[in-house]
DNA sequence: GCATTTTAGTAAGATATCTTACTAATGTTG
DNA sequence: CAACATTAGTAAGATATCTTACTAAAATGC
């Protein structure tokens, strides 16, 4: 739809002048990839939370479990990079999974700057319970596209942060 | 390409056997969207606040200049809805342009539930500075693919966050 | 017109994310 | 080997984001 020619009663003409360029520009904002970005981590974080309510664990939590199954042990340097947080924010989330203890962390005795991670039995049986609900919503979230148009938004995302990646200084 | 079928020496067969599922949704965890989108989001951010440096002023708090400029005078709920964002952060991004002089805040008199919104000359001379720079890295985001794929790329964003929306309870 | 409900906003607390600056341990080099 | 540089991690502080719970004001309904 065009933007409307009618205005509110109360703009005057000076008021109306300056009013229909900003329109404009607000829909361009909302078209930006920025804000559709926001809008898009908001949603996907949103379908996660709500699919593992019961399970309190958050997305960047469950990046964590994933990666430690695949990676354990691993350094806090190490996982940043696989999850590509820098290294305080990994810092704390390793701390919150810690003290929930669903990850066991001990100094690296060969390199004693290093604190290896390794899942507990604990943190190895939340993330069995965690992967089918977070591919429900995962599912669910891709639901609004047939398959060639999902496989085209995930195409293009990876191209778009593989494409951008400008390394930070984990 | 394919996953090596080299492992790491240090690995015992029972390692390898867990090891290999699980590399497999390492791999699988970094094409979900989930995973894509907060990268993505923090990529685009990361574009901005280099273009934008000087100015000193986030997506989020531009995305309000924006909209102020499109709809003041507005009360935080609205803006809030154009945003999409919760009552609580809205108050808090609000918090932070007033206390920079970026925008001013007032009881309505005829609601004085509500605190309506105006841009101050500062927060407009800031926005009118922060436009080119961020439409520059806005563009350079997008610079990783052709005309016709950015234009597939907003519109299955575009797609994505409305088939999704949930109407959060701002 | 008063009681109830709804609405706008704030408060408090949690997680995620970044930057800058610090400590401690290891590595490098003359 | 000693000085310097690099690396792993933590600390502190900022913004963004959400939830739950509270206050104050307006709207609604009997």
């Amino acid at each position: 739809m065009a933007v409307s020619a009618r205005l509110p009663e109360d703009m005057t003409t000076k008021t109306r002048a300056r009013t229909d360029s900003a329109q404009q520009e607000l829909k361009e904002l909302q078209l930006r990839p920025g804000f559709l970005l926001r809008r898009a981590h908001q949603v996907s974080s949103a379908l996660f939370m709500e699919a593992t309510t019961a399970l309190n664990v958050t997305t960047t939590q469950f990046g964590m479990l994933t990666i430690l199954a695949a990676r354990e042990p691993i350094d806090q340097i190490g996982i940043a990079k696989l999850m590509r947080l820098d290294r305080s924010t990994t810092g704390l989330v390793v701390k919150n999974l810690e003290d929930r203890a669903l990850i066991e962390r001990v100094t690296d005795p060969e390199d004693r700057r290093r604190r290896l991670l390794r899942l507990t039995a604990e943190g190895r049986r939340l993330l069995q319970a965690v992967k089918q609900p977070a591919k429900a919503a995962h599912d669910r979230g891709l639901s609004v596209f047939n398959a060639e148009e999902a496989k085209s938004f995930i195409a293009l995302l990876t191209r778009f942060v593989d494409g951008n990646d400008s390394e930070r200084q984990s």
